[in-house]
DNA sequence: TATGTTATTCAACAGTTGTTGAATCGGCAA
DNA sequence: TTGCCGATTCAACAACTGTTGAATAACATA
C-alpha cells in the first residue's frame, strides 16, 4: 500500500477534524499540523477553507450514493416482477453506511460523522446535502411509493423524515447511548445499531402508511 | 409585559445565534450586538464564553424536564392500575417540546434547535446533555418497561436511540424535508412532524421489541 | 545537463478573537 | 448632598485567524 499524498493527508486530516468539531471548530493550522504539511498547503490545494471543506464533503459521496443505488437495484430485481418491499428497500438504504462504518478505515467513519454534522445544521450545510444527496433519496422515494402504493406521499417524506433522523444519530457516534444505558449499549456495535433499526424503521413506515 | 433585562437579551440572542451556528460559528460581539449591549457585559454577567453557552442551555432545562415528567406521571395515572401504553409513553415524551416549538415565543424554538445541535456533536457536548436529561430519560425508559415487560433492555435502550435521533433531527428544524418533498412538507407544520413521529416510534418499539 | 512546471515552505499581512482592568453610569442609603 | 455598589461601557491587550506573495524544493521533459 502507497504512501497517501500530502494533498489526500490534508483531507484526510480535515475529514476527521471537521467530523469532530465542526466547520468553525477548527484553525487550518490544525489541520495542517495533523497531516505534518505547511499551513499554505491547504490553501494552494484545495482554495479557501470553505472549499477544503466542500471538497472533504464531496469527496465520498459517489462511492456511497453508487452503493447504496445497486443495493436498491438488486433488490428491485430479485422481487420482480413485485415491486421490493420496504424492508428491504430501507436495508438496501442503510447497509452500505453501517458497511463503510465498521470499514477498518477510519476515514469513513469520520466521513459519516460529517455527513451527521451537517444535516443537523440549520445553517448553510442544508444546500450542499441536498445537491449531493437529494437525487439518491428521491430514487428511494419512489421505490417505497411502489411498495406502499395506497399510501399518502406526504406521509412517506414523514416516514423518511424519521428515518432520517434516526440514521443521521448513528452516524454522529456521539457515545450518548452507552453511558445512558450503563454499559449495555456500546455504540462500537455497528451491526446492533443498524439490526435495530431496519426493523424499528420499516415498522414505522407500515404503520403511518397503514400498509 | 416588561422589558427584559439586559442579561435575559445576552441569553435570549446567544440562544438564537448559537442555535444557528454552533459555539464556534458565533463571537461575542455578535451576541453583544444582537442583544444590544457592550462585549464586555457578557464577561461580566457569565464569566467566559462556555459558561454563557452554558447558561443559556440550562435556563429552560427544568421546565422541559418538568412538562415531560408531569406529562408522564398523568398518562400513568389514568392508566392505573395497568402500567401506561408506549403510545402513551412517547405522547408524553414528544408532545412537551412540540408545545415548546409551537409557542409565539421563539426563544423555545431556538432553545430546542440548540439541544438538537448538542445531542448531535460528538464533541464535548454529550457530557452536558447526559448531566440534564438523563435522569429524566431514565424515567421514561422505566415506563416503557413496564409497558413491554417481555422486552430485552437493550432493545428498548436502541429504540430510544431512534427516537432520540428522530426527535433531534425534528428540533433542528433545517427545513431540508421541504426541499425534498417539493413543497409537499413543510418544517413549518410542527403538528404534522409529532403526528407522524408519535405512531411511527410506537410501531418501531413494538415491533423490535415483539409486543 | 538545462528548463519549465508543479509542489511545498517561509514569512508576513490585516483583521478578528476572547478576555481584562480601569473608567463611568445608575440608583439607593445614610 | 455624600458615599457606596452593582451594572455597563470604554479601551486595549496578546493571541490567533484565514489568506497571500515570494522563495525554495522536487520533478518531469527535452
Amino acid at each position: 500500500m502507497n504512501e497517501p499524498s500530502k494533498s489526500e493527508r490534508i483531507l484526510d486530516a480535515a475529514e476527521a477534524l471537521f467530523a469532530a468539531r465542526g466547520f468553525d471548530g477548527v484553525t487550518l493550522r490544525q489541520i495542517a499540523t495533523a497531516a505534518g504539511v505547511d499551513v499554505a498547503l491547504a490553501n494552494y490545494h484545495f482554495g479557501k477553507k470553505i472549499d477544503l471543506f466542500r471538497a472533504v464533503f464531496e469527496r465520498r459521496a459517489p462511492a456511497l450514493n453508487d452503493a447504496r443505488l445497486s443495493a436498491l437495484r438488486a433488490a428491485q430485481t430479485e422481487a420482480a416482477p413485485k415491486p421490493a418491499s420496504i424492508e428491504a428497500i430501507i436495508e438496501a438504504f442503510l447497509r452500505p453506511p453501517e458497511v463503510a462504518q465498521e470499514t477498518a478505515d477510519t476515514g469513513w467513519a469520520n466521513y459519516l460523522a460529517l455527513i451527521a454534522y451537517i444535516n443537523n445544521s440549520p445553517y448553510w450545510g442544508a444546500r450542499m446535502m441536498s445537491d449531493l444527496f437529494d437525487e439518491l433519496v428521491l430514487e428511494f422515494i419512489a421505490a417505497i411509493k411502489l411498495a406502499l402504493p395506497n399510501a399518502d406521499e406526504s406521509d412517506i417524506y414523514w416516514c423518511y423524515h424519521n428515518l432520517s433522523g434516526a440514521l443521521t444519530l448513528t452516524l454522529a457516534r456521539t457515545g450518548r447511548l452507552d453511558r445512558l444505558s450503563g454499559g449495555l449499549c456500546h455504540s462500537d456495535d455497528v451491526r446492533a445499531a443498524y439490526d435495530h433499526m431496519i426493523p424499528f424503521v420499516a415498522a414505522g413506515f407500515r404503520k403511518v402508511c397503514k400498509q
